[in-house]
RNA sequence: GGAGGAUUAGCUCAGUUGGGAGAGCACUUGCCUUACAAGCAAGGGGUCACUGGUUCGAGCCCAGUAUUCUCCACCA
């Protein structure tokens, strides 16, 4: 356990230590005899001699989920059974020749004519002495192998049943470390698997083992020691689940995440099978039982009397962990933490665990407080290696957490392992991801260090946000921080990680970053102390929420930022979420500004296209399209001046004809580069005529749209007028292109 | 045999109620611009597996097909 707390602290988990608990605390240990009783009393614990899953190795039964079917080459070894009388001999096909010394009975179908002579005439078991009854029953199934099967009643379901229909004895042939018994004979100690081989030679020899077929199968694994299960005849102690089943089906009000898994969990409670709950191994809660002779006694304690003892066994660990949502919580006393915390929010799981935990916390819940024990479960994918094999021990494919912490830090692992998937789905590990992580958050911390170095003495009081005070480019940040922090709460409440994440990094990346740092830096460097003040105010209050926004998923480094920065509270953990400010909400601000970012977009395409050197200063004139664009343009100078690096940046009315211009035609306004003799016209034609192509078929595809009633009637008023206007906005583009166009080509 | 995924750019994957296809990495070109070359700027790259259907409109809804993965299942 403290090797595990290390690992927590690690990867920072932060959960209540107070209410930590073990399974084996005598409180725990409390509700799980209480669940006990009370089922053993309604009749849904019971003890019985069923066919159970054995691991041999381990020496316990197994629930058939601890049981994994594998496929592997085996084989189906034929036998002949001679008959006591001398007339011939019956041959089977069985996969598992060494139970042949349990057999009690041969069995046909009642309808099956080649063989119904044959009944009530008894076999030999081959190479033996001992004599077995030849029965029908409508279970065999005539097409299939010989149409005659062997009966192993204590060491096959089925056979278990048939013996039960047909009163046979029901005889085990091994011992419980899956070594043969006395049944076997001359194989009396041997290995099971020994065994076959050994018998399988043997009766070759002598001609009873007439055919031996390659048969691909499914065979059961023990989870836990991965040896073959043994099916075997045992006495042990079954929850009856149909009833169980029944109720958690009708009343469970779990919402599952993604929705799909709530099948899942149906599906395994549709199952009629009893879930055998009883382990014969040295850790676990002792099952609540005592015997003397044939008598049974369930409850707290050894009844009042001399010789009772208790069962040896223990209980199945899922037994206990299904009470886990209450058990926890103090129940079965009504404590303060029960009422409180119960029923539970969220449950998050791997979808492997569903059957074993999250149906069996369910039903119990139900059964034990009369509620679903939480109110929601979310499923998450298992995590895969790079070339999507599952990681596994055996295979050493798995990556070590504290590897990753050592060489990126913990906050890059969990930034990639809870942003990298879809709910539900799986996750490959691959380098490269966590590498990029790590860039972001590297990103992260030089935003970071940009804005220390410039805010000085500048402290939590000196924020100061005025909205009639911000420039364009403060509304537009602010605006985008409004818009990211409703977008993550959207994202956030729905556990869609990954889409919450995309949401912050562009917004801190390609927002805050690339365009806000660099505007502030022009803020930054005039001597108005106004103008400082704003910007460092903005600066600080933005990237305090981005860490906010960020910490859930990398707690430690904008724990770290949080401290540098103006801050409130002792600790980024304990201060409050961001909020979404109304009043930052500025669709017009977006609006403008991204006509800004479109213009200074345009003309470093065509500085690239035309190989100009961003150190270079280039002339720009441009006509806007009416007053107010001119407006919004002449206001934000200096970020054109910035990032145009203009010689001459002039406003016109009317754009030349020059062929040594390049134009740029855009929505709000249009350009003109006179780049002079670098100019290409081939090029400028070129890349005209491409830009009318595109406008031709956006004209194409909005005007089909608007003249088809179909749409105009029934999409929505909104939708439509949207439409209208991009129409009108590209039918005006082409325009201007066409003539810019003709005039070059003259 | 039953159930559920997956199929979108070279690779790994997102794509929330149907309304102009996105990210990271990789690739091309140009930049050591005083937060960051682990970076900046500009680009190239997709018949959203296939076939039908519903709809004014489909990556998304419905039916079927193919490929593939996983889980469940007592045919000896």
């Amino acid at each position: 356990p403290g090797h595990i707390r290390e690992q927590w602290a690690a990867l920072g988990v932060s959960v209540d230590y107070d209410k930590e608990r073990f399974t084996l605390d005598s409180g725990l240990n409390k509700a799980i005899t209480e669940v006990f009783i009370k089922l053993f009393e309604k009749g849904l614990i019971y003890r019985g001699e069923r066919i159970i899953n054995w691991d041999p190795q381990a020496k316990t039964a197994l629930s058939n989920i601890e049981v994994e079917h594998k496929e592997l080459e085996g084989a189906f070894y034929y036998f002949k059974y001679e008959l006591e009388d001398g007339s011939g001999a019956l041959e089977i096909a069985t996969t598992r020749p060494e139970t042949m010394y349990g057999d009690t009975a041969l069995m046909i179908h009642p309808d099956d004519e080649r063989y119904t002579s044959y009944l009530g005439k008894k076999a030999y078991i081959p190479g033996t002495k001992r004599l077995i009854p030849i029965i029908a029953d409508s279970y065999v199934d005539m097409e299939f192998g010989t149409g005659c099967v062997k009966v192993t009643p204590a060491h096959d379901p089925n056979d278990f049943e048939v013996g039960k229909r047909h009163h046979l004895d029901m005889p085990l042939c091994m011992n419980e470390d899956g070594s043969m018994n006395k049944l076997a004979h001359k194989y009396e100690g041997m290995d099971r698997f020994e065994c076959r081989k050994a018998c399988v030679k043997d009766l070759k020899e002598i001609g009873l083992c007439t055919k031996v077929e390659k048969l691909i199968h499914n065979v059961g694994h023990s989870e836990r020691t991965g040896v073959i299960v043994e099916p075997r005849l045992s006495k042990q102690w079954f929850v009856k689940m149909e009833p169980l089943s029944k109720q958690a089906t009708e009343l469970s009000q779990v919402e599952f995440i993604p929705p799909r898994f709530e099948k899942t969990f149906l599906r395994w409670m549709d199952g009629t099978f009893d879930w055998c709950i009883s382990r014969q191994l040295w850790w676990g809660h002792r099952i609540p039982a005592w015997y003397r002779g044939e008598e049974i006694h369930v409850g707290n304690e050894a009844p009042t009397g001399e010789g009772w003892k208790q069962d040896e066994d223990v209980l199945d660990t899922w037994f206990s962990s299904a009470l886990w949502p209450f058990s926890t919580l103090g129940w079965p006393e009504e404590t303060e933490d029960f009422k409180r915390y119960y029923p539970n929010d969220v449950m998050v799981t791997g979808y492997d665990i569903i059957f074993f935990w999250v149906a069996r916390m369910i039903f119990q819940g139900l059964e034990f407080t009369g509620e679903s024990p939480f109110k929601q479960c979310l499923i998450h994918g298992l995590i895969r290696t790079a070339d999507g094999r599952k990681m596994s021990k055996s295979l050493g494919n798995g990556v070590d957490p504290l590897e990753i912490k050592e060489k990126y830090g913990i906050d890059t692992l969990r930034y990639f392992l809870t942003t990298n998937s879809a709910p539900g789905m799986d996750l490959r590990f691959e380098i490269e991801k966590v590498e990029s992580s790590w860039n972001f958050i590297n990103k992260l911390w030089n935003i970071s260090r940009f804005t220390l170095m410039n805010l000085g003495e500048f402290t939590i009081d000196d924020v100061e946000i005025d909205t009639d005070e911000l420039t364009l480019a403060d509304k537009w940040i602010l605006a985008k921080l409004h818009n990211t922090i409703k977008d993550m709460d959207y994202n956030y409440d729905k556990f869609e990680f990954g889409e919450a994440a995309r949401s912050i990094h562009s917004f801190s990346w390609e927002d805050f970053a690339a365009w806000y740092v660099e505007i502030a830096k022009i803020s930054l460097n005039t001597e108005s102390k106004k103008d400082i003040n704003r910007t460092k105010s903005i600066l600080s209050y933005v990237l305090l929420d981005i860490m906010k926004l960020l910490h859930p998923f990398m707690p430690f480094v904008t724990e770290e930022i949080y401290q540098q920065i103006p801050h409130l509270e002792e600790s980024i953990m304990i201060s409050s979420w961001p909020e979404a400010i109304e009043e930052f909400e500025n669709d017009q601000a977006v609006r403008d500004f991204e006509m800004i970012q479109e213009m200074i977009k345009a003309i470093r395409n065509v500085r690239a296209e035309y190989n100009v050197a961003p150190s270079k200063a280039i002339d720009v004139i441009i006509k806007p399209a009416n007053e107010q664009i001119e407006t919004i343009l002449k206001e934000n100078m200096e970020i054109l001046n910035k990032f145009i690096n203009p010689n001459k940046l002039e406003f016109t009315t009317k754009i030349s004809s020059d062929t040594e211009v390049v134009s740029i035609i855009l929505n709000d306004l249009e350009l003109a580069l006179p780049l002079g003799s670098l100019v290409d016209l081939e090029q400028e034609i070129e890349r005209l005529s491409n830009e009318l192509k595109k406008l031709e078929g956006e004209i194409k595809r909005g005007t089909g749209m608007l003249n088809n009633p179909n749409f105009t009637n029934k999409a929505p008023e909104a939708k439509v007028n949207q439409e209208k206007e991009k129409l009108a906005n590209y039918k005006e583009q082409y325009t201007l292109v066409q003539a810019r166009l003709e005039s070059l080509q003259k």
